[in-house]
DNA sequence: CAGGCGTGGCC
DNA sequence: TGGCCAAGCCT
């Protein structure tokens, strides 16, 4: 394989995120003319919105097909343009006429964005879509991927798309280690979209880097042995097809801790109405504190948080425990406290004396209904 | 610039 | 079955 020597990058944050790879310097003139032969013979050309160089078409099924499948589209993409036939009725159309056409699409800034577009397209170009990627750019709704597939699909213009497809097959066949979404990762990847342009055939080029990512580099398991990049491609030469692209992070969950009080009297532990709304809510549960930096200040506050109950008779700590919920990680340490002598309380107290016998049907959380079950027996309690 | 934005399909 | 993902853009 011929390789050219391009001029060197030394963004610096590139590389010290790791991003780089032996490759990365090097412009591969067999790459584009690969993605042109194969959509040639092998790529998609009966979509609804090929064989047409009408800018108002292809911008249409452009937006509709931001961060949407193909499938989705196609009965929307007909029945839209059924109803506004040109970028003017759809710039006159009334707002809920265009909003109507795009429910169920989904992310609806597009549809609000799109019949701005419409009416800046009418009011400042005359009705017809720029071919200059930039201004196409300007426009609402259009970032530079999608300005650059119009400019190629409708003008044939020379500008680089960057979708999740081509992210896929970049990352594959460029062996690109991390997440293709981060910043410095992305703008390796804009740097090589833009490197391999060819100097003719943008539309099939640009066609053909789509369909392969939609058809046959697909993410789970990809037709390598039908695909014109697999001689060149990084990740299945090294096995990688897999790990690559890598998957966005997850963020990490967050964590947080409590203390919970099991405090009994006789043959009644004491419990606590939740609010109506939040983890658990309107459930009972048990008193809950703060976690404690120090033995002296958990001893105050537990002294302070049963006094209203009673007196102590004896108290212990008990297993800790952890309850992963979905959106964090909760860590209680349970602190069992026996009472000699209880105390009355106001009949609209949150609090309550729930006999043990009655807490396997109690509307409590599972993990604190298990740990109630495994700590309180009432033959401990009599004693 | 990381997060928000909808929905349907996949395993 | 629910977590993940899919032709991104905007703030």
């Amino acid at each position: 394989m011929k390789r050219v020597l391009t001029k060197t990058d030394t963004t610096p944050g590139v590389a010290q995120a790791g991003a780089l790879t032996a490759a990365d310097n090097f412009v591969d003139p067999g790459f584009s003319a690969a993605v042109i032969g194969w959509q040639k013979q092998h790529g998609r050309h009966a979509l609804p919105w090929q064989n047409t160089r009408d800018a108002y078409r292809i911008w249409l099924s452009e937006i509709m097909l931001q961060q949407t499948q193909v499938t989705a589209v196609i009965p929307y993409y007909q029945k839209f343009l059924q109803s506004f036939p040109t970028v003017e009725s759809l710039a006159a159309a009334p707002s809920e006429a265009v909003m109507s056409h795009w429910a169920g699409l989904g992310y609806y800034t597009r549809a609000r964005n799109l019949h701005r577009c419409a009416q800046r397209v009418t009011a400042e170009y005359g009705g017809r879509f720029p071919d200059d990627p930039d201004q196409l750019a300007d426009l609402p709704g259009i970032g530079r991927s999608t300005a650059a597939a119009i400019a190629a699909f409708a003008y044939g213009k020379r500008a680089a798309i960057l979708d999740g497809n081509v992210k896929r097959v970049f990352a594959r066949v460029f062996g690109v280690e991390g997440f293709p979404g981060s910043k410095p990762v992305e703008d390796l990847l804009w740097r090589r979209a833009v490197a391999l342009l060819p100097q003719t055939d943008m539309e099939s080029y640009t066609q053909g880097l789509m369909d392969l990512g939609a058809t046959l580099c697909v993410r789970g398991k990809p037709a390598c042995d039908r695909c014109p990049l697999a001689q060149r491609c990084v990740a299945l030469a090294t096995g990688r097809t897999a790990e690559l692209p890598v998957r966005k992070p997850k963020k990490a969950v967050p964590e947080k801790d409590t203390m919970m009080l099991v405090i009994s009297e006789g043959e009644d532990v004491l419990l606590q109405q939740r609010p109506d709304s939040g983890i658990w809510g309107g459930l009972l549960s048990l008193p809950e504190l703060p976690v404690s930096q120090n033995a002296e200040e958990f001893e105050l506050a537990v002294d302070s948080a049963t006094r209203p109950f009673g007196t102590i008779a004896a108290c212990r700590k008990l297993q800790p425990f952890s309850h992963v919920f979905t959106h964090f990680k909760l860590h209680v340490s349970p602190f069992q406290v026996v009472l000699k002598k209880r105390l009355l309380q106001a009949a609209e107290s949150v609090y309550v004396w729930y006999p043990v016998a009655g807490l396997a049907d109690a509307p409590l959380p599972a993990p604190v209904k298990k740990l109630l079950l495994g700590v309180l027996r009432t033959d401990d309690l009599l004693n």
